[in-house]
DNA sequence: ACCTGAACACCGTTCAAGT
DNA sequence: ACCTGAACACCGTTCAAGT
């Protein structure tokens, strides 16, 4: 949408967006500004995201009571972005012979988590860390996540059902598989992966590789 | 040792622990005093940790360059000890069975990995975490976690020469190991367990039930 | 109803001055 | 040789005052 600054002086509400902010969507645009700053590397600051929104210093506190509830913010933005994501790739999945095979969904999904993670690694963060916020004081953040955890357990039950799985112990099944994901995302994101000889170029091959050891791991062999 | 209250005032060097701090090892003093305030879950800093030394703000920077510097003192210190708790453990696995089962010996270095995660997940984080400082700068840090890395090469070295894995592709077995156990104290660290219905008291023998679950995977079935 | 701008208590870091 | 204490530029947060 290009501005419109040929519209009157003092125009009236309707559309909010005649000076750049100010009167804007600020809540959105420090939003995205924490989101930015994160995914340049720097340390996301509400000064610099108030500063990027060419606001005062006080101005978020108008619309997040504290810092951390603008990270959370920014985080339940990320992990909408990262689920979309997600889904898509398991919609897509869906059509092949994956449909029936649940341990290929399964797979798919821990290469769409991966994808997103090597992509998205700073924005990775701010959703999974602990340290920014509570998680548990978002609903948004508590609900996306379980259903998250309901899908790869549904995938698995399917699986073990079909007499697909070498154990019956699920829930082991489901914590090492996404503590093999997680750890895998956060070796890259803490820059494990270059004292690994792992290079900038291999690691999306190796995170396939890895889905796939895990995989045939928990599978049974036929 | 008692402190020495008794000897003449202006001890001459020798023992220079007369008074509490101020002339004493004061970068010893902040590591530990760093390492204290991170296993309280408070945020490190270079000023409070001045502050529990008794030394002015500017104190620490005859000692460390900056912050981050102090970071990876605490670090070192950290891996040091971590090494020395794994390395222990593997001593007394190797006097069992273990010696001649190079997977039992792996199996012990991933239990002791997490167990020592669980117990210092601060002291974990500090090691691990790529955002306080970069860990390639340290020396020492770099030959420690190269040596540990080539003791599982060596392990899952031996295992295949003994036939005993299903694979061949040794680097992509002991980076999913990695990422699944450094996956798992993240997690742990991270505050992700309650939302996967794994409470306290369950944790390390989840963690162990995950290492099982990975080497039975990658074990050749027999 | 929302934003400004000054203020406060922090923090990392520097630097002259002290011993 | 090492430490103090004041200073500077930051940051999160508050609050009166403006529109």
């Amino acid at each position: 949408m290009p501005a419109r600054p040929t519209s009157k002086p003092r125009a009236r509400r309707q559309k909010p967006e005649a000076r750049p902010y100010h009167h804007g969507d600020l809540r959105r645009v420090l939003i995205d500004a924490a989101l930015q700053l994160a995914a340049e590397g720097a340390e996301v600051s509400v000064r610099e995201a108030a500063r990027r929104a060419a606001v005062s210093p006080g101005a978020p506190f108008r619309h997040f009571p504290n810092r951390d509830a603008l990270m959370a913010a920014a985080a339940e933005e990320a992990q909408r972005r990262f689920r979309a994501e997600i889904e898509a790739a398991l919609g897509e999945a869906k059509g092949a012979e994956a449909a029936a095979d649940p341990l290929l969904r399964f797979r798919a999904f821990g290469l769409a988590y991966l994808r997103w993670a090597m992509r998205n690694p700073a924005h990775f963060e701010i959703i999974s860390t602990g340290r920014y916020f509570a998680h548990g004081s978002s609903p948004e953040l508590t609900r996306d996540n379980a259903e998250l955890i309901a899908l790869t357990e549904q995938m698995l039950a399917d699986a073990a059902e079909q007499g697909l799985l070498r154990s019956a112990d699920l829930k082991r099944i489901q914590i090492a598989g996404r503590a093999l994901v997680y750890g895998f995302a956060r070796m890259n994101l803490d820059g494990h992966f270059p004292r690994w000889g792992v290079g900038k170029g291999e690691v999306e091959r190796m995170a396939e590789g890895v889905i796939d050891l895990f995989i045939s791991g928990i599978a049974t062999t036929d």
